[in-house]
DNA sequence: GGGAAGATGTTCT
DNA sequence: GAACATCTTCCCT
């Protein structure tokens, strides 16, 4: 996949870095999917970062599984999960190989093949509302487990980084995470400020 | 506009 | 059998 106009695909040490890092430096920028010769694309603007180690939140905290298999392999893949027996979510993997650690991606604003993203969302009346949460995303951009482990430098998902954003980054505002129980003290979700595709204040 | 609750199936104890 | 990184509908204010 060539990088949209104005935008430059990052290295792989972009997602070998800290995770909650990688989870701020990616508000602002892209996330591109390209499926059956159709592409869709979405600015990200908001994101939580699940760490490697006194996070009992995180799905690596138990160590490996069938299930989180990707997580453990080094950054710069897509760890996707099935949840609550309807959803599935998007994370990054970031860090080292080994540590069990990634960004979950949280909301999109869509920008490209916006047609194609309400098909599969008829419920969204509002354009911010076709992927202004976890499990929205991975339904107007068609993403299943089935693209588990998709190599972000290589594979049909991508991170574009937008030319103008590079080195400063948007306003952010930092609260807890949402929709967990054990670690749910520790503010580890990122959005940009007053943003209108943000899942909630 | 907001809180409560049901739907749903996969994973892990 | 319980828990679960959610969404939607329904009912209340």
């Amino acid at each position: 996949m060539k990088p949209p106009e104005g935008t430059v695909a990052p290295k792989k040490s972009f997602f070998t870095r800290d995770t909650m890092e990688v989870a701020k430096d990616l508000l602002g920028h892209f996330l591109y999917v390209e499926k059956e010769g159709q592409r869709l694309g979405g600015r990200i603007v908001e994101t939580e970062a699940y760490l490697y180690r006194n996070d009992p939140a995180c799905h690596a905290a138990r160590g490996l599984t069938e299930r989180n298999r990707s997580m453990f392999k080094a950054g710069g893949i897509a760890y996707i999960y099935f949840v609550y027996g309807a959803h599935h979510c998007l994370n990054f993997v970031a860090g080292p190989e080994d540590e069990g650690t990634a960004v979950l991606i949280r909301a999109i604003e869509p920008v490209e093949g916006i047609e194609d993203m309400r098909r599969r969302r008829p419920k969204a009346k509002r354009h911010e509302d076709i992927a202004n949460g976890p499990g929205k995303l991975t339904i107007a951009f068609g993403l299943t487990k089935e693209d588990d482990g998709t190599d972000l430098l290589k594979g049909h998902i991508r991170v574009f980084l937008d030319r103008e954003m590079i080195g400063k980054r948007p306003k952010i505002v930092i609260t807890t995470r949402i929709g967990i129980n054990h670690g749910a003290d520790k503010k580890l979700r990122y959005y940009i400020a007053d943003h209108p595709c943000v899942s909630r204040k």
